[in-house]
DNA sequence: GACAAATGATACTAATATGGTATCATTTAT
DNA sequence: ATAAATGATACCATATTAGTATCATTTGTC
């Protein structure tokens, strides 16, 4: 039961490598050697936030990938978006019909609740806090 | 992405519906005429849950499954890592090898508090709370 | 302009997890 | 003895995750 994929993380990294050289280029082949991944597999995820607009690339020679915003204002949970859609607890399936006690259940109310919290707190994690070396 | 699968859930409603029956003994047609959810799957789950010690199983004729413990002290978390395994946020891994920045990786750090607090919640949840009419 | 160095786009494969089914063995109330 | 139930297991289908490979396009440099 993981709440990350290996894409997220390899994006959380990347990301977080390209924050600590500010707006530097950095070419995939610099990214490979600093975090050891697969070569092919980072490139389609750092594709990926290219086009959701939080990296931006500079092709040809000398290209490659830098952060298109802010440190403060990339948060762990847009790029965990990115790659795993969007948050859902618990979809209250029966098969194909709604649920019938949708209304009343307090155990829907109870994963709801937990839900907005984990949001909540993904949202507050922005990227210049991850890489802080300050507590919290 | 999505933290409860559809085995857990269906897990979930059929706890609930035994909690709501005491320690009648309820059988899988019962269940499965309630709950409205595949029999063959249905029973694998139930199964599981005896082997945990979460359900009792009563076997032969006019069998069937009631709950092992008290429902205050049955908790959402222990529910989902039957199914789901433990719980775990972000495995760090960079292939085969040992994160080398594990000890002063800030978002290692983060991640486990929301992790820490995910799990907290998870286990604060009782079945009694789950099938209470009352608010939170 | 030729060329090399980079990303863009896309299609493919492999491994694993999820959701679900089927079958036979065993137990037990009647 | 028999029918009604669970136990154990093996199987199948689909979706997701993880990873690879290839060719097209862009761009700096000689
Ligand atoms: S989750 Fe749907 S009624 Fe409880
Ligand atoms: S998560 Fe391992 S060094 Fe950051």
């Amino acid at each position: 039961m993981k709440l990350i994929t290996r894409d997220t993380s390899y994006a959380l990294h990347a990301i977080c490598y390209l924050a600590k050289e500010n707006d530097r280029i950095i070419s995939v082949d610099e990214l490979v050697k600093e975090l050891k991944v697969p070569r092919a597999f980072i490139r389609k995820v750092l594709q990926k936030l290219n086009k959701k607009g939080i990296l931006k690339s500079y092709k040809g020679a000398h290209g490659g990938f830098s952060l298109n915003k802010k440190a403060k204002s990339v948060y762990l949970l847009d790029i965990m978006q990115v790659f795993q859609g969007p948050f859902k607890l618990n979809e209250c399936v029966f098969k194909k019909k709604a649920c019938p006690e949708l209304k009343k259940c307090r155990l829907k109310k109870k994963l709801d609740n937990i839900e907005d919290y984990i949001i909540k707190e993904l949202k507050e994690i922005s990227l210049k806090k991850m890489i802080s070396s300050k507590k919290l």
